[in-house]
This record gives C-alpha cells, structure tokens and sequence, in this order.
DNA sequence: CGAAATTCTAGAACGAAATTCTAATCGCTC
DNA sequence: GAGCGATTAGAATTTCGTTCTAGAATTTCG
C-alpha cells in the first residue's frame, strides 16, 4: 500500500480536499474539525484523505498555507491598488489582523504553534510567509518616507517589529477576552504606527 | 457520584496534582502530556486526576495560572532588586520572554490560545496575569522618566505595547526556527525599547 | 458512640478520533 | 486482456479522555 509523502503525482484531489478542509474549518473551527468531517465535504473516506496527507497536523499546515497564499495574493492586490503610503499600511493593518476570535487563518497558526511541526521544509515556508508581510509592510513605509508622509530610520526593521506587534495584538483578539476586538487590535496598532511613523514638526 | 466544580475542599491533593502536571509537562510538553501520565507521577489513576479538575484543560489552565503566579513571585522579587529602572526594564524582559522554544509557560499559552476556554473566571485570570506584566513594566519606565534615564510620554501604553510585541517575538521563539532563539528575541526587544525609550538630544 | 451521609479512590467501561490495514477496483501499459 | 501500481472504501486497531461502578475512608451529628 503505497503512502505518498513527497507530492510529485498529486492528480488535484489533494486539491479538493483542501478546499474541502476550509469550507470545514472555516465553519466550526480547526480544532473542532474532525478527518472524517473533511472526508464528508469532500466526498470520500477518511481513510481516503489521510492516504494523502499522512497525518491531520499535514492537512493544517497545508491549509493554513494555502490560507496565507490567498491572503498574499489579496495583500498585493489592495495594496498597489492603496491611493497613498498611509493607504497601503492601514490596508496592510486591517489585512494582517484577525477578522475577530475565529479568523480562520489565525486559528491556524494557533492550532501549529501549540504543536509546532519540526520539519525544515515547514518552517521554511512559515518564513516565506511572513516575510511576504513583513516586506509588503517595509515597502509602503519606504514610500512613505520616500513621500515625506513617514519619518522611520530603518523601514524594515520598523515593518518586522510592527507585525510581531501585530502578533501580540492577534492573540489577545484569539483569546477573546471582553472589548480585545479586532476593530480594537486595529486601532490599537494603527495608532502605535502612527506614533512610530509621524513626521513631527 | 458528587463530582466537585467548586474548589472550596480542595484538600491539598488538587495541589499535588498540579505539581506531578507541571513536571511532567515540563519534561515532554504539555500537548504530549496525557491525563495518565500525570496521575502516574502522582501516584493515583487517571480517573481520581478527573474527579478533581474535570476535564484535561482545566489541568492545563491551572498549572499555566500557577506558573504564571511563580513566575509573577519571581518577577517582583528580581525587579525590586535591580539597581536601576534600565536594570528593571532588561530583567523584566529576560523574564517574560521564552526560555527557548520548549519553556513550559509560553507552551501553556500556545495550548490555551488553540484552545480557548471561554468562562469568563478564567479569562479574567487571565487578563490579571497580563496586567501584571503590564503594570511592573510600566512601573520600571515610569521610574526610569522620573529618573531622566527614559523618555516617554505615556508610560502604560507603552509598557503594554512592549508586552504585545514580546508575545509576538515569544511566538517566533516557540515556532522554533533556525536563528529565532531565545538570545534573538531578548537582544530584538531590548534594541526596540532602547528606540522607544532613548532619551536623544 | 454509631449510623448515615459525604468524600475519595482505583479500576473498568465507554466513546470519540486518528491512524493503519485489507481488499477491491480502476486505469494503464505491453 | 493480463499485469501492476495507484486509488478507494471501509473495517480494525489504537490511543486517550471521560464516565461509571463499587467500595473504602472520613466526617457529621443524633
């Protein structure tokens, strides 16, 4: 019975699955969903679905970066389509934090960083995802700079810092305590942005 | 069969519980850590460990809130003991920080973010814990403004912008990349609240 | 003091889920 | 059209958390 772990021969139904698996998740959550509900949506046995991902922690990983993927592609788009430097970061703001305490991609990383997979090949396309964010960020506060908007001595130290803030913000959204809200999160780091970024006289 | 909720009559045994939970945990993680596991180490059965919390989480939201009281202890002690408000500062962010990526404090917190209880007792535990984290660092700046060491204008909110962007840079820690060590983040927040907190001329 | 109620405790039983195994079935190639 | 690897469903296995059962210990209070 051969077991796939390298995905050279993936015939796109590893594709459906993984669509199948978001419209699940998304719905009651990745820690409340169960192989066997994925199987369900996409029409096939569990048995089925691990045939191809080995193990459930591989079907988070790979939804969670499929998640980012489309969250990058969205990222891009608004941001060069931003009127203004100060446009594109409050865009990358609003981008970059939780929808609220469910937001799928955020309940993700959740869900890897309790149980970190220790693969390099994982962890390296963890770093290319935040550095998309990261470098997305650093870009627009150049061209704010470049533009007399901000004031910021090394942009892209500035932009890593500000998602590690955005980070710590998303958590507590996560966590869902009374009033940490995301419309909270997004005014909490726009304004620490704008202390940070400010051009005073 | 009376199943206890309260913990009027705990009798200590719940205190042995959370001592076996925490070495355990401490040894192989608390995601792997099983109900069992514990009970053996405290030499009763995996039922009798139920019969006092009730459920697998709150084992783990009990010793996350005793070793958050621990670390609470040790952090006022070492901090009223620095020499000065920078000292202050710098313990409190050796302190808060990860010990590496298997520190047993923040993978609580990793389980309990994936998994979020949502009984407003325990998130009010747990904005207690943050708040304490917040109000000894926003001590130690406050002390450092009056002192002419810092710079800053509202120290509160920046104290608990730093904790936001700890959890953040804690976060990378726990995900365990290469070069996301322990080291990294302690000298990356100290360069940030160094920038944050100069006095310039 | 002693009986009734309550609390503790171990261990078996149960249930939910992931993972693995088994046996077909399909879609090719030769 | 036989053969062979890739797919597939579904059953069996395993691992755990949780619940249940039956006593033992302890406390309460008449």
């Amino acid at each position: 019975m051969p077991r796939r772990t390298d995905d050279a021969p993936r015939p796109s139904q590893r594709a459906a699955v993984l669509k199948a698996a978001m419209e699940v998740m998304a719905e009651k959550g990745p820690e409340k969903t169960r192989v066997q509900d994925i199987a369900a949506r996409a029409g096939m046995s569990a048995g089925h679905v691990l045939y191809y991902f080995g193990k459930r922690d591989r079907i988070l990983v790979d939804t969670l970066l499929e998640s980012e993927a489309d969250a990058g592609t969205q990222r891009d788009r608004r941001v060069a389509a931003a009127p203004s430097p100060l446009d594109a970061v409050e865009r990358l703001v609003r981008l970059y934090l939780p929808s609220g305490s469910s937001d799928l991609r955020w309940k993700l990383w959740a869900q890897l960083v309790a149980r970190p997979p220790q693969d390099a090949e994982t962890l390296a396309a963890y770093d290319g995802v935040l550095d998309g964010w990261t470098t997305a960020l650093a870009d627009a506060i150049r061209a704010g700079v470049d533009d007399g908007t901000f004031t910021c001595r090394d942009p892209r130290t500035t932009a890593y810092r500000a998602c590690r803030l955005m980070d710590g913000y998303a958590l507590e959204v996560l966590l869902g305590a009374p009033g940490r809200t995301r419309a909270w999160a997004v005014s909490s780091v726009l304004e620490a942005l704008d202390d940070e970024l400010a051009t005073r006289p």
